[in-house]
DNA sequence: ACCTGAACACCGTTCAAGT
DNA sequence: ACCTGAACACCGTTCAAGT
């Protein structure tokens, strides 16, 4: 039936999957466009039909990666209304995707990269307005800038968390351990009062 | 006074030092051995003789920059006795250094790197016993399980503030004031007051 | 519009050979 | 012991050409 490649029409597709495959089993380094290509079943420079460049690939991923750690965080909060466990289980989900995808959150949080395509920062700003709708609805008065303070703590706790769990300075289990116990000190904050509907 | 080459004795340092600004300015995926051969004046397989292979070198740069943030948090709180004062210090140094040399601290936390070899280690677990020492003496009967909760915390949310600064998703300015709020949260949870002298 | 094949300028790594 | 030069097997990227 098909003396066409069979990627006719998807190949963007196909190379992106077998590129977050790689990415997630052997890290960035690992991953080569023609080492894709091959894999793919196309000649090494059919990939530029559909990316500039290796970069704009990596990109690619990372705006699929923020994309996928939104809808997760989504899910945790979903249908639960205690603020505490709202809070645990988004720590428990960014966590988690931060550690099991490790390589591709290197990709969405790069050092270094002054400025990225829009659709890159604009799953981003995603990402953090999803945050900012887990921590519930604000109190009346809010101040916006402490819950903002409040809200880029709780990402940069967790996402120091996950770094160290990465780079094997800290063992998993102690890892999730230390996810319950920041939540119980940002929680019991005075920011935390002022910002967070923590009862 | 030299018909032998000025390197004579000492090129395995000057291609770590070569390495080591190479990778400030432009990042670790920058670094090429054989580029690094070339600006030190040596063929483009020399630098083997120094270093088994790339990773090796990395290695080493990632043990100097072990050693050098020691020396920068044992700086920090040297002669202060304040408990909030050598923190505020602490917290600073390291993220400081964290942001001003990112690639480099990419290099020593990396993701993914199951086993180190043992200089790194032990570079590594230098830098945690002295954030301990920084964080003063203890109290009669310190529960050290927690102490080490406390430890991994502070250590979690610098790296954590100093990533998101990295990748720009958070001003440089906006950093440094988030490292006082958590600085001011974590002090005033009933963990510090378990763990620490915070008076 | 999408893909191929050859070409170019790079890599890391190996190894025999030089001093 | 330390370095060189040639060689090998890879890269990313470009571009004329095919369909």
């Amino acid at each position: 039936m098909s003396d066409r490649p069979f990627h006719h029409g998807n190949l963007r597709a196909a190379l992106l999957d077998e590129a977050m495959s790689v990415v997630r089993e052997s890290g960035v380094d690992a991953l080569s466009l023609r080492e894709l290509a091959r894999r793919v079943g196309v000649s090494h420079a059919a990939p530029r039909s559909h990316f500039a460049d290796r970069q704009a690939l990596l990109d690619d991923l990372a705006e699929a990666g923020f994309r996928r750690l939104t809808s997760e965080v989504r899910r945790a909060v979903d249908g639960r209304h205690d603020v505490r466990e709202r809070f645990l289980r988004v720590a428990h989900a960014y966590v988690d995707f931060a550690i099991d995808d490790a390589a591709l959150m290197d990709l969405m949080f790069q050092t270094g990269a002054a400025s990225r395509p829009d659709a890159v920062s604009d799953a981003a700003r995603d990402l953090f307005d999803t945050l900012d709708s887990a921590m519930g609805p604000r109190v009346a008065g809010t101040d916006e800038g402490a819950r903002d303070t409040f809200k880029m703590l709780f990402a940069a706790s967790m996402q120091g968390i996950a770094a160290l769990v990465a780079a094997h300075r800290l063992a998993r289990a102690d890892g999730d351990r230390l996810v319950g116990d920041a939540m119980e000190m940002m929680l019991g904050s005075d920011l935390a009062a002022r910002t967070v509907n923590a009862r």
